[in-house]
DNA sequence: CATACGTTCGAACGTTCGTTCGAATTATAG
DNA sequence: CTATAATTCGAACGAACGTTCGAACGTATG
């Protein structure tokens, strides 16, 4: 609260003006930054059908918001718990949801290709890639977020072993 | 600090009497858990020579330590960079080697198969599958840590859509 | 017995944190 | 202008936290 204070130029009480209380703050950030995935997820999967492709659409919009918002991501990542019963629950029900969205697209892919592999263990799994970038992205390094997308897409879809075949227009450089 | 003086019944002040300060208690117990997860993980690896295999025994040692110390890891975790200048360099130094050792193994299939991919981004791709656990897992619903650490071999070295060829005396029951 | 040492503790210190209070300031309405 | 409401702030409160201090206790040694 007080480094809210100081970086805003707003004094400590001031705050209070427009925020009941610090837990409150963290509510409105989770909730908003949820939502806001979820709102760009829905409109960018209505211009795609084919499984795999939706796939990697889900896994590039969750990248490309994790990379923008690297710091508060950080700190959304670790007060995951810190809500009181009434608050938590929203929060929950906004993570189930998104949580089911992409279990949607590992059964379609599941089912039109005749897989045999355990959806939820899957996008348990994916959701851990993606959310452990903040503790070691470096655009120096890990380049911008379409190509980090790519390489956890060919990960998780193909595999290291099968390689990365090349999809649509990408070029394959790495 | 009064949490642990609680559980242990031991005073506040007394259990400064054997640390002298929160800091190095963590510093401790982070020095201590990585050292055993890399001895282990050594110690295992003496005995396999196939590369996959021994990918395969890196995640299943990753998991099996993460599903039975998930409390310790949860808070481990969390205290990733609370430690000062001096201690967490050297925890540092230990977190690069255990980085070195699964970059090798990575580097060791890319060499042998011939393949094509990033290997820094599989393997902190695969550090975040596997840390990511202490977040979702229930024993009950994802089986031991055996079977985990199967099906997260199967999705990082052939993906989702190549399914999970069964190795070694594995039943493949999913 | 006395001495020294390791162990344990209650009580408190100093700081940080989330929050509140009352007043001062500014904008808005009649 | 005056009155009412919204905004902003300095100062402080109460709790929690990491830590320290001095005393009490037990045990081993001479």
């Amino acid at each position: 609260m007080r480094d809210i204070s100081r970086a805003t130029g707003m004094s400590l009480a001031g705050l209070y003006h427009y925020c009941e209380s610090k837990e409150r703050l963290l509510f409105l950030i989770q909730k908003h930054t949820f939502s806001t995935i979820i709102k760009d997820l829905k409109a960018r999967l209505e211009t795609v059908t084919e499984p795999e492709d939706r796939i990697r659409i889900f896994i590039l919009n969750h990248v490309q918001y994790f990379v923008s918002n690297q710091p508060g991501l950080k700190v959304l990542a670790h007060e995951d718990e810190s809500l009181k019963h009434g608050l938590s629950t929203e929060i929950a029900g906004i993570k189930r949801e998104y949580y089911r969205i992409c279990l949607g697209l590992m059964q379609d892919l599941r089912c039109q290709r005749g897989l045999d592999f355990n959806t939820r263990t899957a996008v348990l799994s994916l959701f851990g890639m993606i959310n452990w970038i903040y503790t070691w992205y470096n655009p120096r390094v890990d380049g911008h977020a379409g190509a980090l997308a790519e390489q956890m897409g060919n990960i998780v879809l193909n595999g290291i072993v099968h390689g990365g075949k090349p999809r649509k227009k990408s070029t394959r450089k790495q």
